[in-house]
DNA sequence: CCTACCGATCGGTAGG
DNA sequence: CCTACCGATCGGTAGG
C-alpha cells in the first residue's frame, strides 16, 4: 500500500520530508526574529511573512506561538551540544578544550544562522512553565561538558586569579562555569559582528577571553 | 497669586510634589513587572492596577508606555551611579574598590525594589531607537567608573589570570571590564534570592565573584 | 485621575 | 497550506 502523496496528517513531522523541511524553515526564520525583535514582539504573521506564507499556517505545523519557541530553543541546545562536543573531540589538552569550548561557544551565540541559544537566553521568561523542565534538562548536559572541563583547569591551577588548586571545591566549579559562562553569553548584550572594518572578529574576542581566564603555563 | 490646589498641569512633574510621587510609584512598579514578566509581556493596564488606578490614567504621568521604558531605565541608572560613587568613596585600596564596585553591583541587580538595571539590561531592545543615545550616554559614565578601577588592578597585576601588567594594553580594560561586569550581569538570568536557606546570599556571591576574579597579594 | 470608548493588531480556528 | 474570519486584548484618547 502506498504512502498518499498529499501531506494532509501533521502527526509526526519527520514522515514526510517536505513538512520537516518546512517546519524547519520555520524554526529557523523564528529563531532569526526572535533574536532581533523578541518573541514577543515577533508576530506570527512575520514568521509566516519570513518563509513565504498566509498568517494562519505556520498553525499547520505549530499548535501554538509557544510551541515555536520551544522548537527554536530545543534546535539551539541540540546544535549547540553537538558542536561542542565535536570541538572537544579534537582538543588533547585542557588548555586546547577550554579554548575550543570558548570558540564554539562564540560560534553558537555569533555566528549567522545561529540565533537559537541566543533566544534561549533572551526570551526564557516567555516560554511556559511546563516546557521548561525539559529544556532545563537538555541545557544540564550542556553545562555538564563545561563542567568537567573547568573542574580539570581549577585543580590544575589554570582557571581564574587565585584559585588555590588544594583546596577547590565543587561549588568553586559551579562558580568558575558561571561566571566564564556569563561572561560569554553575556555578549549577545553587545557583540555586533560584521559593523566596522576595527570590529574585533570572533577569533580575537575568543583569544581575549581565554587570554583573561587561563593561566599561562609559565606563571 | 496663590498656586491652584488642583493638580491639573502635568508639564513639570516636579512642580508638584504629588504628582512626582504618583510618577515614581509608576515607575517602580513599572520596573518590578517589566522585570518579572518582560515590558511587551506587561500590560499599562498591569501597571495602573500595581498602584491602584485606572487602565487609561497612567497616560496621565507618562506620553506613552515608551517613555515610561525609558523612566525605568534612567532610574536606574542614576540610582545605579550614586549608589557604586558612594561605595568607592569608602573605599582607600584598589583592592576595596574592587569588592565595593563587585558587591554594588551585585545589590543593584538583585536587591528588592531595585529592578530598574535588569531591566535594562532584559529590554534593551524594547527601548525606541531615539532613546538609546540618552541612555548610552549614562551608562558611558557608569562604565567610566568600573574602566578606572580595573585599569589599576591589571596595571598592578591584580585582575584576570595572567596579563602582563607591562603591556597591559587599553583594549585589555575594555576587555577586562565587559568579561567582569557580564559575568556579574549576567547573574540577572539565574540568580534567585531568598528561595532557599542554603541559597547563597549576596555576600557570599559576591566573594566568591572577587575571589575568582581577583589575584591575591601572596600570589 | 476616571469614564467610556475606539481602532488596530494579534493569536488562533474552521473549512476546504 | 490558503481563505476568511473571530474574539480578545491592548495602547491610547476625548472629555470631564
Amino acid at each position: 500500500m502506498p504512502v498518499s502523496k498529499s501531506p494532509k496528517s501533521p502527526k509526526s513531522p519527520q514522515d514526510n520530508p517536505d513538512e520537516a523541511n518546512r517546519r524547519q524553515a520555520l524554526i529557523r526564520a523564528s529563531a532569526r526574529l526572535f533574536r532581533e525583535k523578541g518573541y514577543d514582539a515577533t508576530t506570527v504573521r512575520d514568521i509566516a511573512a519570513a518563509v513565504g506564507m498566509r498568517s494562519g499556517s505556520p498553525f499547520y505545523h505549530f499548535k501554538n506561538k509557544q510551541e515555536i519557541l520551544k522548537a527554536v530553543m530545543e534546535e539551539g541546545l541540540h546544535q549547540g551540544f553537538d558542536r561542542t562536543v565535536a570541538a572537544l573531540a579534537k582538543a588533547t589538552t585542557v588548555q586546547a578544550r577550554f579554548r575550543a569550548l570558548v570558540r564554539t561557544q562564540y560560534g553558537i551565540l555569533h555566528d549567522e544562522g545561529s540565533e537559537f541559544i541566543a533566544v534561549l537566553l533572551y526570551d526564557w521568561r516567555s516560554l511556559p512553565p511546563e516546557y521548561m523542565q525539559e529544556i532545563i534538562r537538555v541545557k544540564d548536559r550542556y553545562d555538564a561538558l563545561w563542567q568537567e572541563t573547568l573542574g580539570d583547569m581549577l585543580q590544575a591551577g589554570l582557571l581564574g586569579a587565585h584559585v588555590d588548586p588544594q583546596q577547590a571545591a565543587v561549588s568553586d566549579v559551579k562558580i568558575a562555569r558561571l561566571m566564564v559562562m556569563g561572561a560569554i553569553n553575556f555578549t549577545v548584550t553587545w557583540y555586533k559582528q560584521k559593523t566596522q572594518p576595527e570590529q574585533m572578529d570572533l577569533d580575537a574576542l575568543a583569544d581575549s577571553t581565554v587570554r583573561f581566564f587561563m593561566r599561562s603555563s609559565q606563571n
